[in-house]
RNA sequence: GGCGGCGUAGCUCAGUGGUAGAGCAGGGGAAUCAUAAUCCCUUGGUCGGGGGUUCAAAUCCCUCCGCCGCUACCA
């Protein structure tokens, strides 16, 4: 059995969960059900990511422990997942033991081993710069400005002074040549093209060491072999991808069957961090490199950017409890490009709830559905020899899974769903064109024949929606007979057997009504 | 500043040399199975401005204008 192994950034525990995890964990669960569907053995990875020294700051602050500050927010992720549907096999979290063995040995595998130039891949240096104590960063020399006292300051206003820790680093600057050649053999490594055009321009400008330990607070890994030091919070973040395949155990079979990882679904904020440390830090430990970093893009509210102070966060819980959760899993694929950024609005949310699925998906199966139940006896109908338009219509609808699956291993699910809602509209032309309720009257062997292909249409349409909208379209299913164990891709060109009795049919998708303005007072 | 991208119908976008396209929105009609949903027809663009190459350019080249992304160690 294939193997297909999938991940999303894991959420660092300082933040709430907003739209912006919600959506990539969506496209992550989306595809981990298709492939599923699609008979590969899949590993479907999350997690929290819960070291760094704002963790600690935020955990004092509110009183805690770090572990028990992490155990808490934390929880907020895995909240998350269950409202949202998700469907991920494994909630990885930085601070379990797996993960600490695991970036503890990554560090030894890298400083065990040399650059390409033939240097050692990890030394003791001294990390300095200017530090903004209010700020808590680092500022280049660039970005300062000598105030009218003669003080240094970061663009905030806060003052910096210059400071020193000893901090080990990674040899970065030995591995650019090999990322370039690493880009070129692979140009499927990093998508979209535009990301790739950016990160190789990146490199290409020319790397500097990478510090990757800390001494100045204690909530993180310990470097093996120097207590003192922690290590630097993107090598123990990006680490929990290979934790989670078993790492250090790579002769298991865990590690064999799952590493390397076929995607990982990143936001466009932190391309770099997977596409350029994260190869050169797993080719320094002598491991092999993910197949595919794709990173999405942002929405805005309603035209504005989000932001916090702005007040603007979407809140994915909300959004659910007003449009309900497959509407909304919908239209954060449908809406947009994979990739680019797109707009939230209300009114573009009504829209696809309202055209896409109530008026065209929804009201296809209603009227399909309860024309069965009324004039062909509540069971599925009997056909007869096929016609061309009905050749046509099915073989519309077969064609979607190459089309699908060819899409979705690109990640571009709008297209996709453009697909498969261009033979929603197909069957509505085709309902229209055969007019059953004509039918009815006039040749009754013939509209059998026109609903038997409209039903297995629906079950096909079903079949390419399945991961996009799981809980209604298991309902659509159901409603068509094909039991749960029939839903599988492997099912694909099986067909709704005549004479099976159906249940009585209901709405799937409703209109959405906004509430009507409230009568003040 | 450097590198890259974008600017096409009211809106969102597809279209990379050969008589301008889709969806939504707008207008008209048909049908009546259905969640007043569906189907058909239709209005609408000097393809950001200018110049050039070519028999022919949204599509190639130059230039100008406007917008956006990246330009390192906060997750």
């Amino acid at each position: 059995m294939k193997s297909y192994y999938i991940t999303t950034p894991i959420y660092y525990v300082n933040d709430v969960p907003h739209i912006g995890h919600a959506y990539t964990t969506l496209a992550c669960d989306v595809l981990a059900r298709f492939k599923r569907l699609d008979g590969f053995d899949v590993f479907f990875l999350t997690g929290t990511d819960e070291h760094g020294q704002k963790v600690e700051k935020s955990a004092i602050a509110a009183g805690m422990s770090p572990k028990e500050f992490t155990d808490k927010v934390s929880a907020n992720f895995r909240a998350l997942g269950a409202t949202m549907g998700y469907s991920n096999d494994d909630f990885i979290r930085t601070t379990e033991d797996r993960h600490i063995r695991s970036s503890q040995a990554i560090w030894q595998a890298m400083a065990a081993r040399k650059t390409p130039l033939g240097r050692d891949n990890i030394y003791l240096g001294k990390y300095d710069g200017w530090y903004a104590v209010r700020d808590e960063a680092y500022y280049d020399e660039s970005e300062l400005v000598t105030g009218p006292d003669g003080k240094k300051r970061a663009p905030s206003g806060a003052e910096v002074e210059w400071v020193e820790e000893p901090s080990y680093f990674f040899r970065l600057s030995d591995w650019g040549d090999w990322l370039l050649a690493f880009y070129k053999s692979n140009p499927d490594a990093v998508g979209p093209a535009t990301r790739l055009n950016e990160v190789r321009s990146f490199v290409e400008q020319g790397l500097h060491d990478l510090s990757i330990s800390r001494t100045t607070f204690g909530w993180g890994v310990k470097v093996p072999g120097d207590e003192k030091h922690v290590m630097y919070v993107w090598l123990d973040a990006l680490t929990n991808y290979i934790t989670a395949a078993g790492y250090p155990d790579v002769e298991g079979e865990k590690f064999r069957r799952f590493w390397p990882a076929d995607l990982h679904m990143v936001g466009k904020d932190i391309v770099r961090f997977h596409t350029v440390y994260w190869p050169a830090f797993l080719a320094a430990a002598g491991i092999a490199t993910p197949k595919r970093v794709f990173a999405h893009g942002w929405w805005t509210n309603e035209g504005q950017k989000i932001s916090k102070s702005l007040g603007n966060v979407i809140d994915p819980v909300k959004l659910v409890e007003k449009y309900g959760l497959d509407p909304v899993r919908y239209f954060l694929l449908r809406e947009v490009s994979f990739g680019q950024d797109g707009d939230f609005s209300n009114s573009a949310m009504v829209r696809r709830m309202n055209t896409d699925l109530a008026n065209d998906l929804g009201n296809l199966a209603q009227r399909v559905l309860s024309f069965v139940a009324k004039n062909a006896g509540g069971e599925v109908p009997q056909h007869g020899a096929l016609a061309d338009a009905d050749r046509a219509l099915l073989g519309a609808a077969g064609d979607l899974l190459v089309t699908i699956r060819a899409e979705l291993d690109q990640q571009a699910f709008h297209k996709a769903l453009e697909a498969t809602f261009a033979v929603v509209a197909e069957a509505n032309r085709y309902v229209d064109a055969q007019a059953p309720w004509t039918l009815r009257k006039t040749d009754p062997a013939r509209m059998a024949t026109v609903l038997y292909v409209l039903m297995e249409t629906i079950r096909l349409i079903g079949f390419a929606l399945q991961p996009f909208m799981p809980t209604t379209i298991g309902r659509l299913l159901d409603l068509l007979a094909v039991g749960a164990d029939a839903r599988s891709f492997s099912h694909w060109d099986w067909a709704l057997k005549p004479g099976t009795k159906l249940p009585a049919p209901s709405g799937l998708f409703p209109r959405f009504v906004e509430d009507a303005p409230a009568a003040k007072g």
